[in-house]
DNA sequence: ACCTGAACACCGTTCAAGT
DNA sequence: ACCTGAACACCGTTCAAGT
């Protein structure tokens, strides 16, 4: 009876359930403190139970992968293949600000999911039909987009990945660019000072996020349909 | 007197000896088997012993991160900016190339250490001095340059990081992009057969890595270069 | 004062014993 | 057949006991 009581109070496990629950606990605990265990005990489950729904952690960090990946909207439509290309990855970039530690994630576990496969392939099928791109050139421009394709802001420092968004994560305040580091790394504070923004520091949170990531996005793009238009090829 | 002989049988520990046996250490067994434990062992000395040198583990990161910046040449003497900045970015790829671990320590360390600080700034000295850059445009090129102005490639997959590069990595043959997958996603099988090289994938060895890091590098500067010659601001 | 063994609080995962 | 507790082989790091 009580076993019975205890059935009804879960829903019962399903690969579902475990991923997106390892998800939220990534998202608000950060990547580096997921583990098999504390999963378990956030699903009250006990720690081998999970291995009924997920091989081992890569597998399971896989399937993070995967969830966050189908958050991104497919692509609209559109007569240009530029806007279909910039908008997609705008959408990704959202999903990814949503989960700090999948960029991480994705970059260490450097293994494509079939998610991330289905991602890609769909990219370059728009450069290919809507922008007549070559396979060769559509090739080099997967290459060079890497992994901003995935929405990726590709920036070197990054507080908000830190911990989660939610945890008392920098009791200190965000510091911007300490005055020390300011006469060792004088350009640096030349353009922290530039940023339109009180207190940036070179890269990272100060700066606008937003803007820069878009900035880089077209410098890419602008170029890319400038080789697209002189029918670029590598041979 | 058995004493004697150990102090004289190895050099005594030191920080830069420990930094670089880890070096050396995650070259050759990747960085995800380097363990405290494992660096103490490989120096003959007990775990503890470590912690006179490196306050815990992330600070040996850190140090072996800067050890790594530290192998990027000066940059060279040149009349252009742009010169200048490719040739430096392609030696500091060749240092990642030699330590293949070191992109995904770097961007999942989160912290700017001074090596890395210093070289940044180095940069834009470059971009300012030789390029004649403002503030304001310096500023966001650093942002768009990203972690490629370190060297990063930025593939999404890349089986080189996976293991050492001695070690028996992968027991299986490269693989190329397997029949079934092709299937599933035409676009990538297209772009992959596109490419002038064998059994490429569509991001990931087989293609020319050297190739497609200087096609990204030069398209990027090249947009760059544009925008400076025509005075661009965000303001 | 310095060094270090044992211990602590964790991991991911195996495996055999329970139902 | 399924489930799961205990165990194994690891971690990074603390701490107290040794010299």
């Amino acid at each position: 009876m009580a076993e019975q009581v205890e059935t009804l109070r879960r829903t019962p496990l399903s690969r579902d359930r475990v991923l997106h629950a390892a998800v939220a606990l990534a998202d608000e605990a950060g990547i580096e403190s997921l583990s098999m265990r504390k999963l378990a005990q956030e699903l009250g489950v006990v720690p081998m139970a999970l291995y009924k729904h997920v091989a081992n952690k890569d597998e399971l960090l896989d399937g993070m992968i995967d969830v966050v990946v189908g958050e991104i909207d497919p692509p609209v439509s559109d007569a240009d293949w530029q806007p279909v290309v910039r908008r997609r990855i705008l959408s990704a970039r959202e999903a990814l600000l949503r989960h700090p530690w999948a960029p991480i994630a994705i970059e260490a576990r450097n293994q494509a999911t079939p998610a991330i496969l289905g991602y890609l392939n769909s990219m370059v099928g728009i450069l290919r039909e809507r922008g007549g791109f070559s396979t060769d050139l559509a090739h080099h421009v997967m290459h060079a987009m890497g992994s901003r394709m995935l929405g990726f802001s590709q920036e070197l420092f990054d507080d908000s990945r830190r911990a989660g968004r939610s945890g008392p994560a920098d009791p200190e305040p965000p510091a911007g660019f300490p005055p020390e580091a300011a006469a060792a790394f004088p350009h640096l504070a030349a353009i922290a000072g530039a940023a339109a923004h009180d207190d940036a520091s070179v890269v990272g949170p100060g700066c606008d996020d937003q803007f820069e990531f878009e900035f880089a996005l077209d410098l890419l793009l602008d170029g890319v349909e400038r080789l697209r238009q002189q029918g670029w090829t590598s041979t």
